[in-house]
DNA sequence: CATAAAGTTTGGTCATACCAAACAGGGAGG
DNA sequence: CCTCCCTGTTTGGTATGACCAAACTTTATG
């Protein structure tokens, strides 16, 4: 019977257990999909990648070759792969071999971006990041200004010179602009705040991007920025947090009439 | 004959393209991977969730539902499922039917706790971690002192007299603990704040809870407790900062000379 | 030796089949 | 009439096997 033939097909499928254990209990953390065979391939090459064994930007093995090394089927590494992917620990562009990605701080901030992007669309979304981001910078320059190493000094003295040189040019203006904030978040020598610089920037931008820009606007925002480093210079805490809350509230006051979004 | 009825199988996998775009050029923004056909879907889905066509806290329809809607094979919908699923915008347990849920800013910090776990496995993780925390919350207080409301207090007072209570049981105390310090990150009324610490408690708690813990080692920190919550009632910023900085150093080498991650 | 053509992977999808756990109904027992 | 257990159906998880098109390799060619 043809019938039957066809109906043979899948020969061992109890039989695939070999090896891959299902956590029956485990300990369930907070991630949210979990229990399917695929974890156990997801978690093997999760390892397999911190600790080295998969070179750091080096292409992943075969998908056919993964499905022997871990006797699992296709789909399971495939979906395997998904998830690594949609974590950030390998990058998988449409027909390529993906690659391995060694976790980092900004890694992870990529990670929550997809998210980030649905909550700004929210009402307060915006002012809500925006403020916390007021909140965070007031604290670093305040942490500047008692702290400041003398190359950190160095640093922002030409993150400004180049903020001001480029006043005739909105462009320039505005990468010089986020350079110069970029450095404050250098200063307490912790990656985790570069990277969420990285976010903020990434993730306002759109916002600012549209907004109209000129040589008078830039001149003003240039004259903040000196106030800021001269209150770091001087070691004055309470002036620089003072200024760059100045200088923030004043952006915002300007998108939010430039836009009419006074609830955004 | 019966081979070819198996051979036919495949019918029209070029027509799948009936409404499915695979935007070809696109804006390719910041995700790694892109251009599968899957994304299609997940775009929808996502829109979907987002716009509340598909009411949060309910179940997604059935996998062979969607592929009807969607006109996809059931591999694209579960890859689909998938991603959204590491997204945080739909929550899928093992065998269970996933459930809608609409994105928050404790989601976001959900969606990056896998590869935040794996950074802190990394030489200095924890330590910057912890650092950024600090810094953090030495803002948090320094904004109590200034601008915490009345009901902030009360909450704070609470909090501080749950504490007091708990002394005698480690168990308590550390709950107390984690909601004394929570009370601080709702004084800047954005939402962004209170997930920010559900991320630091959660990540570093592994680390904490391995850590002896005792009446007396309790009473100091209630005492420190104690102190800065003086310091914010009296409006005093700076020695409520000192106060928790103190305090949170003090953990930090009670942790570090436990354990002797000296380097961690 | 550079380059174009031919051949071989390999990722993306589709279709089908089966299992086991979840779910929905219905009948037995209180 | 309500509760509980048993049973048939739905549905998620996986396995196979095929096929296409793009990427990668090898080979022939000018």
């Amino acid at each position: 019977m043809a019938a039957a033939q066809i109906a043979v097909g899948r020969t061992g499928k109890d039989s695939s257990v070999s090896g891959i254990e299902v956590e029956p209990g485990g300990d369930a953390h907070s991630m949210p999909q979990s229990g399917r065979a695929a974890d156990a391939v997801i978690a093997k090459l999760e390892e397999q990648i911190v600790t080295g064994a998969l070179e750091n930007n080096s292409p992943l093995p075969a998908e056919r070759q993964l499905m022997e090394q871990f006797s699992a089927s296709r789909t399971v590494i495939r979906e395997a792969i998904a998830t690594l992917s949609s974590r950030g620990l390998i990058e998988s562009r449409p027909r390529f071999r993906p690659v391995v990605r060694k976790p980092d701080y900004e890694t992870a901030l990529t990670a929550v971006g997809g998210i980030v992007r649905h909550l700004l669309t929210e009402r307060g979304g915006v002012k809500n990041l925006y403020d916390s981001r007021v909140f965070l910078e007031r604290a670093l320059v305040r942490q500047a200004a008692i702290a400041a190493q003398k190359d950190d000094i160095v640093q922002l003295r030409e993150a400004l010179a180049a903020n001001k040189r480029a006043i005739d040019n909105s462009d320039a203006f505005y990468l010089t602009d986020v350079a110069f904030h970029g450095v404050l978040y250098t200063i307490p020598k912790n990656p985790i705040f570069p990277a969420i610089h990285e976010g903020y920037t990434s993730w306002l931008a759109p916002h600012w991007e549209k907004m109209l820009r000129s040589p008078e606007r830039n001149l003003v925002n240039f004259r903040s920025h000196e106030a800021i480093f001269s209150a770091i210079v001087e070691r004055d805490p309470d002036a620089a947090e003072e200024a760059l809350a100045n200088h923030l509230k004043a952006a915002w006051e300007y998108v939010r009439v430039t836009f009419d979004l006074d609830q955004l």
